[in-house]
DNA sequence: ACCAGAAATCAACTGCATGTCTATTATCTG
DNA sequence: CAGATAATAGACATGCAGTTGATTTCTGGT
């Protein structure tokens, strides 16, 4: 039986680790972090943790990479229909952060993260091709400008809000969000 | 006579360990650069660089905070015009961007960079200030998320512009933040 | 319930960068 | 030139990183 699901042992011991690594990262930076410390307060044996991670860091990319799929995956689900709805998709992006605000937090206070540059490469391509159908007319040479403009932009607002600790709802965010691109676009045209 | 400038051998240690940093730091993140490899580098004995610096990130931070200085100061002084004009100052600060472009490669490069961050912590105040009087019916709740999204979003902007090797000139570029400016805060409105 | 395989633990070891210190040499300032 | 100060060379203790091998514990499949 081609069992591909890991060990329990093995599961269990990522989860700890991941965990633990979150919430040291509340309190500093990853550089900061050794696998001495990470592991005393995991209750791991240091070298269980080499057994699984190279580094510190590889620990870290490790969960980056795995909220990025959860983070695709709400896309994806839009980009199939024909006509997805952006405030649609925001809203559930939101949604998701909200409800693993642990993980962000950490993820957007650490300097090293890479999170963020990803999401915005990934969708890149897709978002371009869709401004395009929008505004035929736009000077394209610039296009790179605004969506890095854009995108960066909603970072920024999403770390904001969840820095004051979300006083805004999930469809508040959603339709500035929306608001911001338009204006932002219309730019191009 | 007391002579506050530094001896002529400090001066000169000191400039070499940041140029060899900024230059070490176009092949590789800082955390990745050790004393070791830096002071055999800059040809200076390693004793010598913690006469100076704590450690790396001290070096480095000493690097952001003169940069930030000198942008700081470009900023005081149109800020003391009554009527300061937005594209001029964009232009002086795009304009000692490219003077200084290996700072920045560095700089911008690196994740443990805190430049863009200050900066734009410092100069909130005065810009939500700006943004009051051009628009006094506006949502002040929303402020600091449209100061957020824009001041990121202009950093992307340079970063972009940066990267690709600074094509358009400093005027296009000052050009293109003002539009994006004035139809980011359109939604303010 | 048992067994074979795999994971976790423990202890030990090497290697490397850090940070500090001292004695010595070189350089600067007045 | 002379006193002061910075830079150097070399050595040292320390601590974390990674790796290894022997041992114990746990797990999934039969």
């Amino acid at each position: 039986m081609d069992n591909n699901k890991p060990d329990r042992r093995v599961r269990k011991t990522k989860a700890i680790l991941r965990k633990t690594l979150t919430k040291l990262l509340m309190e500093k930076d990853l550089k900061d972090i050794s696998v001495l410390e990470l592991t005393d307060a995991a209750d791991i044996n240091r070298g269980t943790f080499y057994l699984h991670y190279k580094d510190i860091y590889d620990l870290f990319e490790q969960i980056e990479q795995e909220t990025l799929e959860d983070f695709l995956n709400i896309i994806v689900r839009y980009k199939q229909l024909d006509s997805p709805v952006w405030t649609a998709v925001m809203l559930d992006l939101f949604k998701y952060i909200s409800a693993n605000a642990d993980i962000f937090i950490a993820v957007l206070n650490t300097k090293e993260s890479n999170f963020l540059t990803d999401v915005i490469e990934i969708s890149r391509p897709k978002t371009k091709q869709e401004w395009h159908k929008l505004f035929s007319t736009g000077k394209e040479e610039y296009y790179e400008y605004y969506y890095d403009f854009f995108t960066f932009g909603c970072i920024a607002l999403v770390r904001s809000w969840f820095m004051k600790g979300m006083p805004e709802s999930c469809e508040q965010m959603a339709e500035l969000i929306e608001k911001l691109m338009l204006s932002c676009i219309s730019g191009l045209k």
